[in-house]
DNA sequence: ATCCTTATGTAACTTTTGATACACATTGTT
DNA sequence: AACAATGTGTATCAAAAGTTACATAAGGAT
């Protein structure tokens, strides 16, 4: 729990107006979480907003059954839409949200949202992107999920994950794949294996390399 | 095509301050659709935002392959998602929209909804609002898909059907059901088949009754 | 070393879904 | 009436995915 420095803007370039970011200096508080923290829970009442500094958020939702749905990460930059959402139509999260690795955050309150989005054109769209991006991508992911099967979607996340985090070993259990795919460890291991076969990936305990 | 009166607001109540009123009146333009009519395809330059006024209009997407994804539709007082993310991103649909019914639009200048956006809060609502529904919708489709057989989704999709057009009867073919739910014809025929011999719905050619 | 927890491998089976093919029915058109 | 277009019924087969059950392995904790 601290006062940001000028250091955030690094992350925050996107705000450009000096004014802005004298308010987001001043208005904001720089709050740290570690690996494994849960930062909300769905239905609790939320009156801030969190900008990522660094580190990564994984956003997702209980299912009526009990499995989860991933909704999205919230990367260095990024801040989370369902807050948003909260801020703007009724102050109780949506979501779980939960660090995935440690992580600091720029905590804002939420009046302030609505009002910087009138003064400052470069919030207003900061605001606008974050719902479009969210639109986006789980767009994609549904389009995939209709029309792609389990082992495709599997290997373009596998492929994703690679990318994104700059490695060719992705360090996650196979339960952990099944839960971001809406599917079962046993579907995953299967195709994991057929994968491993074929000279597409190479397979240990608790990490998977692609080749 | 024709300026449109105060009747609109029979519809657009939403918009509460008498000069965002007046403005609408004065920007605005009244066009008519027939039913089948397209009136936005993709890739489509697009510098106008259109509001619906009476009638309804199916925003859909075509796949990589030939399949099309349903992203939802646009009823009264409604606009169109996709035309926001154009107006304030690109200027290119990114969607196909269809009349399903004879509509009547007003279409407003682009350049006009971010201008409203600082000065009317309702305004500013709806388009947040409008993003947020969206989001919300497609976010519920994600998980039925995932995670509901596509029996239980076309039980679903019948009934919201029925609750939201009043009517115990709907009028709508195997194949166009297996589009909506992004399946194939054969599919819906054999779900519908069995839900006939469980006595849950009554089938005649082109419709189809809940019981 | 023993025990516990988590992770993985895999077989056997069922269910769901999709693909293909064809028959037949309904409706409107000429 | 003949025809075409559209819609529906259904069989057969193949593939994909989920379920259950059990064995084994790896790593950490005591």
């Amino acid at each position: 729990m601290q006062k940001p420095t000028s250091e955030i803007f690094t992350t925050l370039q996107e705000f450009t107006e000096p004014s802005l970011r004298d308010e987001l200096l001043n208005a904001g508080t720089l709050i740290s979480a570690g690996a494994g923290d849960m930062l909300i829970r769905e239905g609790q009442y939320l009156d801030f907003l969190p900008l990522v500094i660094n580190g990564l958020i994984r956003v997702y939702r209980n299912n009526d059954d009990d499995r989860e749905v991933l909704l999205y990460y919230v990367q260095p930059g990024q801040t989370c839409m369902m807050s948003l959402s909260s801020a703007y139509f009724d102050y109780h999260s949506a979501a779980n949200g939960i660090a995935v690795e440690p992580t600091q955050l720029l905590i804002l309150p939420s009046r302030l949202i609505s009002e910087w989005q009138l003064k400052y054109p470069s919030w207003n769209r900061f605001i606008l992107s974050t719902y479009k991006l969210r639109y986006d991508e789980l767009l994609k992911s549904f389009g995939n999920v209709v029309f792609k099967p389990i082992n495709a979607r599997l290997q373009e996340y596998l492929k994703n994950y690679s990318t994104s985090q700059q490695t060719r070993t992705i360090p996650l259990s196979h339960q952990t794949l099944a839960n971001e795919l809406g599917t079962t460890r046993v579907v995953v291991s299967r195709i994991l294996k057929d994968m491993e076969k074929t000279n597409i990936v190479k397979l240990s305990r608790g990490s998977i390399t692609l080749r």
